[in-house]
DNA sequence: TTCATTTGACCTCT
DNA sequence: AGAGGTCAAATGAA
């Protein structure tokens, strides 16, 4: 087994750890409000670490081919361009490009990375304009760029379609991701299939600056939405959906109820 | 002054 | 021709 691996393993362990500490506070019913607060903190902290480790063991294997493809497709790859709006013998990214990634959310969420909005554009047969960001870090070679729309009113729900990868490192939260540059030796064990595969862009903190300022609101992450039950195990799947669940979801329960799932998955 | 957002124009694709 | 994606001037915010 990997380092890697057994570094995710741990940190489930440890997520389950704290999640049968929240039930034991949550049983006391009353009281310990900010030892509540700051257990759900140190779990999603501890998934948030094991996407993190699966992200890089999963593109190591899949990134190779993808830069490839995106190397020639950046806007601002200068040959072609001959002034505004104007292109010569350039094909338009289509979003239907295989290192496409799908994430559906309730709340307008920050996935680490520095965007910068080039383009709102109202789609046929929606009642919400689509938002055309890319990285910030351009300038850099970074051809990562990302769709958002809102697709439900009431609950509001967003689609982010993100295209291409990051090749800058210019996480705004880096602090929160382990960075691990070991070499992967190991791909026969059991990948974990998240609900959505942007693990290129950790999901777990957001910033009022981007993405609709009106909009924005803190969101909490509820763990088992991320983590599937045992017998959902499989291969990496990239255009499968993440729900991502607002503040007023009931967090708690859905940790609590997830750690069964969990314990067995651990005995893997 | 610098950087981000808005928005109309213009491109490619179907 | 219409739809979707991108550019870049204008504008606003820090």
């Amino acid at each position: 087994m990997s380092w890697d691996t057994k570094k995710a393993i741990e940190e489930l362990v440890r997520g389950r750890e704290l999640t049968n500490q929240l039930r034991d506070l949550l049983s006391k019913s009353v009281g310990d409000e900010s030892g509540r607060e700051d257990t759900v903190n140190k779990i999603c902290n501890t998934f948030a670490n094991t996407l993190s480790i699966l992200r890089n063991r999963n593109s190591s294997c899949s990134d190779d081919n993808d830069m490839k493809e995106d190397s020639g497709e950046s806007p601002s790859a200068g040959a072609g361009k001959d002034g505004r709006g104007s292109y010569k013998s350039k094909r338009r990214k289509s979003v239907a490009v295989a290192s496409s990634r799908r994430s559906i959310a309730s709340a307008l969420i920050d996935d680490g990375y520095a965007w910068r909005k080039y383009g709102q554009k109202q789609i046929l047969n929606s009642n919400h304009p689509r938002s055309y960001y890319r990285c910030t870090h351009k300038d850099q070679g970074c051809v990562a760029t990302k769709q958002v729309q809102m697709i439900e009113d009431d609950p509001p729900k967003y689609e982010t379609i993100y295209l291409g990868h990051h090749t800058c490192n210019n996480t705004l939260n880096p602090s929160h991701f382990i960075v691990d540059d070991h070499p992967i030796s190991d791909h026969s064990s059991v990948i974990l299939s998240f609900a959505n595969n942007n693990l290129n862009n950790s999901p777990f903190l957001s910033s009022a600056k981007q993405e609709g300022k009106e909009d924005y609101k803190p969101i909490t992450y509820n763990a088992s939405d991320y983590l599937l039950s045992p017998h959902h195990l499989s291969t990496f799947d990239p255009l499968a959906e993440m729900r991502v669940l607002s503040a007023d979801h009931d967090v708690i329960s859905g940790v609590v109820d997830y750690v069964q799932d969990l314990d067995e998955f651990l005995k893997f």
